[in-house]
RNA sequence: GGAGAAUUGGCAGAGUGGUCGAAUGCACUAGUCUUGAAAACUAGCGUACCGCAAGGUACCGAGAGUUCGAAUCUCUCAUUCUCCGCCA
């Protein structure tokens, strides 16, 4: 959420800025000052009237206890009075608020001024890439060599669960358990503290990263117990954050966490989602850094670091791409997508997506630092994966078969237990 | 799942209808003293919003209510603790 002293004082400034996102939002800002504005002049009236309440409140108790009994009586029929009337305000000001708020939840992070203006994932710029297209002596994609080899068994997903629910077996499911404990490894290494967290969230925690109000229909809801599933672990742990204060030399948090992932993610059909390209259940790890503001933007280039030495440690072919205003997501101000090839495929799969939402989350978690002169700032929040397994997975087999055998990257085999999956 | 108790500022802990945003202690910050430190003393020390400011409003687990006035009374919910039941 964008700070309401932001769209205050510089609203031609914000309706520019999002064109880059390929939106028009001079309505929305339009709105949300008009009501702004109507807001503080309806504060301000009750504020003085629940004052002149306040006031006559402690001369009645005077007067009681005086004696006077019929001068308290009479203010008090007076007061009474008022106070009624300050009751219109006083709705209309909770009404002011909600519907206040409900337009601030609808606009975006202002795109970073390196943002390219774009309409899709078309428009997103190349800005790195790494290794080369493997030249293949067999070229499966990868949900034939994982059917075949018995890794993933898609049927009995389908039967336990319904499509988008594999069941990874054998050294499937081993190098699944293996990439995860690389990946915690690697991120704990860099300094990232471990969590584990928990996997159901409730309706508070939802709100505080956006997830709600607005993607509701992309979560999965526990209707007895009103809680939601994660689509990330970037929820439960961004969270932990929720309406603290942080003091300033606590900074950086950096959180590493390991979960699935639980998407709904209705309405897409085709190449894009066969074997594991998309899911409904996927595991993945996360990183996230909660910064001092002026830091941020350094921290992103760590992170982005991060991210290339875990793709090439695991010697796959990719890109890195900055995304575009229209790809951007909804809370982020800048993101770096990183993608790899895969080679029976023939396209780019994402992977990694690694965004700084500068205080657009902070905003709305109420997380702040307390700066050198005592006075509380929001602070800077980023995350990003490292990584999401599934396409991991697709393009390490992919990739990597030859005629006889899928072999495993050097980095890998340790964790794995073995170096090569005969076919 | 059943019964009981509790929930106040960073922590501990007073406050049961009237001037309480809230005593006190600890912690913390600044200063005095000291060669330095400790101790002692002095002062400061919650959050958000409105306002140029003076100042004001709101918040004592959350929400609703009673009252001229609520941390204090009523209702609903949440959480924690204790006991019982069940259980990986």
């Amino acid at each position: 959420m964008l700070l309401q002293s932001t769209i205050r004082n510089n609203p031609e400034e914000i309706i520019d800025r999002m064109k880059v996102r390929n939106i028009d939002v001079t309505d929305i800002i339009e709105k949300i000052t008009a009501l702004d504005k109507r807001k503080r002049e309806v504060q301000t009236r009750f504020e003085n009237n629940q004052h002149a309440i306040k006031e006559s409140s402690k001369v009645i108790g005077d007067l009681f206890k005086s004696g006077k009994q019929a001068d308290a009586s009479s203010l008090r029929e007076k007061t009474a009075s008022q106070k009624e009337d300050n009751k219109l305000l006083s709705d209309e000001l909770s009404r002011l608020d909600v519907d206040l708020l409900e337009q601030m939840y609808h606009l975006p992070n202002i795109p970073n001024e390196t943002v390219p203006a774009g309409k899709d994932d078309a428009d997103n710029v190349e800005i790195a890439i790494w290794g080369q297209k493997p030249v293949l002596e067999s070229s499966e994609p990868h949900w034939e060599i994982a059917k075949n080899l018995n890794l993933i068994d898609w049927e009995l997903g389908v039967k336990i669960a319904g499509a988008g629910f594999p069941v990874y077996r054998n050294q499937g499911a081993r190098l699944q358990r293996g990439l995860v404990q690389f990946f915690l490894d690697r991120a704990v290494e860099s300094g990232y503290e471990e969590i584990n967290p928990p996997l159901l969230i409730n309706e508070a925690s939802g709100y505080g990263t956006g997830q709600l109000p607005d993607k509701d229909g992309q979560m999965y809801h526990t209707e007895r117990d009103h809680l939601y599933l994660i689509p990330t672990a970037e929820v439960p742990v961004t969270n932990i954050y929720r309406d603290t204060i942080i003091k300033e030399a606590d900074l950086p948090m950096k959180n590493t966490a390991f979960s699935p992932c639980f998407r709904r993610e209705a309405g897409s059909y085709g190449k894009d989602v066969r074997g594991l390209n998309r899911l409904h259940q996927f595991e993945k790890v996360e990183i996230l850094q909660v910064v001092h503001p002026d830091e941020s933007y350094k921290v992103l280039d760590h992170m982005v670091d991060h991210v290339k030495g875990l793709l090439e440690s695991l010697e796959l072919h990719y890109r890195v791409v900055r995304l575009c205003g229209g790809d951007l997501g909804f809370a982020a101000a800048i993101t770096y997508d990183f993608e790899v090839w895969s080679a029976a495929q023939e396209m780019w799969l994402e992977v990694s997506s690694v965004s700084n939402f500068e205080t657009f989350q902070a905003n709305r978690l109420k997380c702040r630092f307390k700066d050198s002169e005592g006075k509380n700032q929001l602070v800077h929040t980023l995350n990003g994966s490292a990584m999401a397994l599934p396409r991991i997975m697709a393009a390490l087999l992919e990739n990597n078969q030859t005629k006889n055998e899928i072999n495993i990257p050097k980095a890998l085999i340790p964790y794995v237990g073995f170096d090569k999956i005969n076919k």
